[in-house]
DNA sequence: CGGGTGACAACGT
DNA sequence: AACGTTGCCACCC
Protein backbone atom coordinates (compact mmCIF):
# COMPACT_ATOMS: atom_id res chain seq x y z
CA UNK A 1 0.00 0.00 0.00
CA UNK A 2 3.17 2.05 0.55
CA UNK A 3 3.93 3.91 -2.95
CA UNK A 4 7.25 3.01 -4.08
CA UNK A 5 8.34 6.47 -3.78
CA UNK A 6 11.45 6.03 -5.86
CA UNK A 7 10.97 8.28 -8.34
CA UNK A 8 11.20 12.09 -7.60
CA UNK A 9 7.56 12.39 -9.34
CA UNK A 10 6.30 9.52 -7.22
CA UNK A 11 7.43 11.20 -4.25
CA UNK A 12 5.63 14.68 -5.22
CA UNK A 13 2.39 13.25 -6.37
CA UNK A 14 2.96 11.48 -2.24
CA UNK A 15 3.38 15.01 -1.30
CA UNK A 16 0.68 16.95 -2.84
CA UNK A 17 -1.46 14.25 -1.54
CA UNK A 18 -1.15 14.74 1.47
CA UNK A 19 -1.05 18.53 1.40
CA UNK A 20 -4.26 17.99 -0.20
CA UNK A 21 -5.81 15.72 2.50
CA UNK A 22 -5.21 18.97 5.24
CA UNK A 23 -9.05 20.50 5.88
CA UNK A 24 -9.89 23.91 6.41
CA UNK A 25 -9.41 25.30 9.21
CA UNK A 26 -6.10 23.46 9.77
CA UNK A 27 -2.60 23.59 8.90
CA UNK A 28 0.51 21.26 9.04
CA UNK A 29 4.32 21.77 9.08
CA UNK A 30 6.66 21.03 6.30
CA UNK A 31 7.90 18.02 8.15
CA UNK A 32 5.00 16.80 9.16
CA UNK A 33 3.82 16.64 5.56
CA UNK A 34 7.04 15.08 4.77
CA UNK A 35 6.58 12.47 7.29
CA UNK A 36 2.75 12.05 6.41
CA UNK A 37 4.02 11.13 2.70
CA UNK A 38 6.39 8.79 4.08
CA UNK A 39 9.11 10.49 3.75
CA UNK A 40 10.70 11.87 7.15
CA UNK A 41 13.64 13.95 7.35
CA UNK A 42 13.16 15.47 3.90
CA UNK A 43 10.82 18.86 5.02
CA UNK A 44 13.06 20.73 2.13
CA UNK A 45 11.42 18.68 -0.43
CA UNK A 46 8.02 19.62 0.35
CA UNK A 47 8.82 23.23 0.20
CA UNK A 48 10.58 22.83 -3.51
CA UNK A 49 7.29 20.44 -4.47
CA UNK A 50 4.68 23.38 -3.31
CA UNK A 51 7.32 25.85 -4.95
CA UNK A 52 6.89 24.08 -8.50
CA UNK A 53 2.98 23.60 -8.27
CA UNK A 54 2.79 27.75 -7.79
CA UNK A 55 -0.84 28.91 -7.81
CA UNK A 56 -2.32 25.28 -8.25
CA UNK A 57 -6.10 25.76 -6.98
CA UNK A 58 -6.47 22.65 -6.34
CA UNK A 59 -3.29 22.35 -3.69
CA UNK A 60 -3.65 24.34 -0.19
CA UNK A 61 -0.19 25.34 -0.30
CA UNK A 62 -1.21 28.04 2.82
CA UNK A 63 -2.07 25.25 4.61
CA UNK A 64 1.67 24.03 5.39
CA UNK A 65 4.18 26.25 7.82
CA UNK A 66 7.33 25.70 9.18
CA UNK A 67 7.94 23.91 12.50
CA UNK A 68 5.58 25.74 15.43
CA UNK A 69 3.06 26.99 12.93
CA UNK A 70 5.70 29.79 11.62
CA UNK A 71 4.89 31.41 8.18
CA UNK A 72 7.88 30.35 5.99
CA UNK A 73 7.66 33.42 3.76
CA UNK A 74 9.98 36.62 5.12
CA UNK A 75 7.96 38.92 7.08
CA UNK A 76 5.28 40.88 5.35
CA UNK A 77 6.12 39.55 1.77
CA UNK A 78 3.58 39.21 -0.91
CA UNK A 79 3.13 34.85 0.07
CA UNK A 80 3.26 35.87 3.66
CA UNK A 81 0.57 38.06 3.52
CA UNK A 82 -1.38 35.77 1.25
CA UNK A 83 -0.75 33.00 3.54
CA UNK A 84 -2.15 34.36 6.72
CA UNK A 85 -4.86 35.86 4.35
CA UNK A 86 -6.19 32.61 3.17
CA UNK A 87 -5.62 31.02 6.70
CA UNK A 88 -7.82 33.70 8.81
CA UNK A 89 -10.94 33.38 6.30
CA UNK A 90 -10.19 29.73 6.98
CA UNK A 91 -10.65 31.11 10.79
CA UNK A 92 -7.25 30.15 12.00
CA UNK A 93 -5.66 32.36 14.61
CA UNK A 94 -2.04 34.32 13.62
CA UNK A 95 0.12 36.41 16.03
CA UNK A 96 3.05 38.12 14.13
CA UNK A 97 4.81 35.10 11.57
CA UNK A 98 3.04 32.34 13.25
CA UNK A 99 -0.10 30.73 13.36
CA UNK A 100 -1.86 29.37 16.16
CA UNK A 101 -2.84 26.03 17.07
CA UNK A 102 -6.93 25.36 16.93
CA UNK A 103 -8.03 25.94 20.45
CA UNK A 104 -8.82 23.11 22.23
CA UNK A 105 -11.76 23.69 24.22
CA UNK A 106 -12.72 20.44 24.61
CA UNK A 107 -11.71 19.53 28.07
CA UNK A 108 -12.48 16.00 29.36
CA UNK A 109 -15.85 16.93 30.29
CA UNK A 110 -17.11 18.82 26.98
CA UNK A 111 -15.32 15.62 25.35
CA UNK A 112 -17.40 13.51 27.78
CA UNK A 113 -20.77 15.81 26.92
CA UNK A 114 -20.21 15.78 23.22
CA UNK A 115 -19.31 11.53 22.95
CA UNK A 116 -22.38 10.67 25.34
CA UNK A 117 -25.05 13.08 24.49
CA UNK A 118 -25.28 14.64 27.88
C1' DC B 1 32.52 14.30 -8.24
C1' DG B 2 32.09 19.05 -5.77
C1' DG B 3 29.98 23.26 -4.30
C1' DG B 4 25.90 26.33 -3.85
C1' DT B 5 21.01 26.70 -2.71
C1' DG B 6 16.57 26.48 -0.27
C1' DA B 7 8.47 27.92 0.98
C1' DC B 8 13.11 23.15 6.54
C1' DA B 9 14.06 21.36 11.54
C1' DA B 10 16.23 21.21 16.00
C1' DC B 11 18.91 23.38 19.25
C1' DG B 12 21.55 26.95 21.59
C1' DT B 13 22.01 31.74 23.05
C1' DA C 1 10.48 35.53 20.78
C1' DA C 2 14.20 36.34 17.53
C1' DC C 3 18.32 35.09 15.44
C1' DG C 4 22.47 32.22 14.29
C1' DT C 5 24.34 27.41 13.70
C1' DT C 6 24.35 23.01 12.24
C1' DG C 7 22.42 18.95 10.12
C1' DC C 8 19.78 17.45 6.16
C1' DC C 9 18.47 16.17 1.53
C1' DA C 10 17.19 16.82 -3.30
C1' DC C 11 18.51 19.69 -7.21
C1' DC C 12 21.20 22.20 -10.27
C1' DC C 13 24.98 23.69 -12.18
Amino acid sequence: MNESLNTAAQRAAAIRKVVRAIKRGNFASYGEVARRAGLPGRARLVGQVLREAGDDRRLPWHRVTGSGGRIAFPAGSRGAREQLRRLGREGVQSRGQRVLAKPQASSARTLDALLWKI
